[in-house]
DNA sequence: GTGAAAGCGCTAACAG
DNA sequence: CTGTTAGCGCTTTCAC
């Protein structure tokens, strides 16, 4: 028995050549497969990290990529990946312990919450000790995010390079005077904000007095690009804000990009009928390489603080931004 | 020590209260978790289901809802999921084993292909004998999927009951002549075809001669309505083949739902611009839940073999649908 | 080079 | 009611 282990783990050096060959066949022939249970029993880890969402709809978000980047780094390490929704609602509950925390079962926590966390969440896992690194939220510490601030300050910076001083940025989702639950809502605001001070100019916000429902940003966006002194370039947190502004101004005989310029964050890059809009592309591969490789580091060694990593964006460019065109 | 198990496990009737509240006390203060691997070593199974994915982009595809549906089963049983991403072009190699199968740390396998599944890997794990079940694939057996035929021959019902004669079926993903990959692209136009000969009328196809690029789709389908024989009513594959053939109707003149029905498939009903396009949504959680109920069966009786499912959709009613009016 | 023996953390069976 | 004993499948140590 201890020969096929020593073997299969490639630690067999030691053995004849005749007989890994015998272990070998013996192996194919009776569809031997170790458990990995056991093993991970007896090395006492478990070769796991597990990835943890929250079961509502809005809170939690597992785009493709971000997926891609969390297998990627796992596997890499030869470790597999377990994946667990956690009802909010029952966890505010005094005495609700989930399922993962209350047992022993992953080497480390990859936590995707995007809206925020129940105090009580941080609190069970701070006790539990359990290593942990948070995904897509803000914190000082154990934390990678995309950085919306620096993309948004940047590409502000770009337009207003190509000539453009009257900016907006516009996102129907958050109305005037509510602070958004994730952080990009206030980022991608801050950002633009910051650039725009900076060039000694003041901050125009497109927003609803309330959340604006799809079916009726479109009469928003053309009633912000109506007015007079309307921008000539508009910042959009999203492509849900982006393309009613997009169609607005195509149905007012605004032409995009010689007479408005559009800028919006997204995963790609969005191009209905003709017309693809530059996108800052949130770094989601990255952002899930980067998690799964800060949790390892904290694993081999749990007692460290590990100090946030704010992620790059990278533009795809579309045909909504130009230089401004005098009037 | 056994006395703690059977306490934790809910088998403590058989002691003392007093006995059961030392020892959760004892668990608390000390903060011990069970080893949930080391029990499932011990029970003889793990407890765990497997999601089997594509690292390819657009070969395997994991919708937020089809994921809360597989860990909605899985979770029900009490067991976890784990995740993986099999690298196709690996696969193809002789001799090249991937870790799931190679070693054993599931009860059952998930797999969620969507487009064709290399012969090699249905044989390894057939030759494996793990219990697996296939989700949004069409076989005959252990399979689940959406029924986009029966969506389709519904959907194109509806129309024709609305007094809809010339009826098209646009899917600008792919040309004539080419067999979809995914059956839902065959299935979808089936489906549309059935319900189209049943009425006696023949299907009418909007494609291109080749992939049509998102870039160009809104000039293909400018051009295929501006044909004087144009459809009153349009089946399109997805919402990037139905918002170029809304853009194209506006762009035209051609009133929405009034002088051109549009109706689509697609995860949720997309409204841009105010018009939400009546979508057949696609039952992914549906899909998610019974795939892992399928699977639970045949881990409790490998031999089985189940016969396959196909769901049902629903409908998101837009404002895309109307009857025909006289021209 | 090889295989017997010990032990990872757990649960089931059974004796006290 | 409680605690001792055995054993799940594996890896490590250590005689032979």
């Amino acid at each position: 028995v201890p020969t096929v282990s020593q073997i299969l783990n490639n630690k067999g050096h030691r053995y004849r050549d005749q007989t890994c060959k015998k272990v070998m066949k013996a192996v194919r022939e009776l569809g031997y497969r170790p458990n990995s249970y056991a093993r991970a029993v007896r090395l006492g880890k478990f070769n796991c990290i597990a990835l943890v969402l929250s079961t509502e709809k809005y809170k939690s978000f597992l785009p493709g990529e971000l997926l891609r980047g969390v297998h990627e780094g796992v596997a890499g390490a030869d470790m597999h990946l377990t994946l667990t929704m956690l009802p909010d609602d029952k966890l505010t509950n005094q005495g609700f312990v989930p399922k993962i925390l209350q047992q022993w079962m992953a080497d480390g926590l990859l936590i995707n919450y995007h809206v925020h966390v129940p105090a009580m969440m941080m609190e069970l896992i701070r006790k539990n000790g359990i290593p942990s690194i948070w995904i897509n939220t803000k914190f000082e510490h154990d934390c990678v995010y995309p950085d919306d601030f620096s993309a948004s300050q940047k590409g502000t910076e770009k337009l207003l390079q190509l000539g453009h001083r009257n900016i907006a940025f516009a996102d129907f989702g958050f109305p005037f005077g509510r602070i958004p639950e994730h952080y990009s809502g206030v980022d991608r605001f801050e950002g633009y904000a910051a650039a725009m001070r900076a060039a000694g100019l003041s901050p125009m916000e497109i927003r609803g007095q309330e959340y604006v429902p799809l079916s009726e940003r479109l009469a928003a966006a053309r009633a912000a690009l109506s007015k007079p002194d309307r921008p000539t370039a508009v910042v959009t947190y999203s492509d849900t804000s982006a393309l009613p502004v997009l169609h607005a101004a195509t149905s007012l005989g605004i032409r995009v990009p010689q007479d408005l310029s559009i800028l919006t964050f997204g995963e790609q890059l969005v191009d209905i009928g003709g017309v693809g809009i530059t996108t800052m592309l949130i770094p989601w591969a990255a952002v899930g390489q980067s998690g799964s490789q800060m949790l390892l580091e904290k694993i081999a060694n749990p007692a460290q603080v590990l100090k946030s990593r704010a992620l790059e964006f990278e533009v795809a460019e579309g045909v909504t931004c130009s230089a401004k065109t005098e009037s």
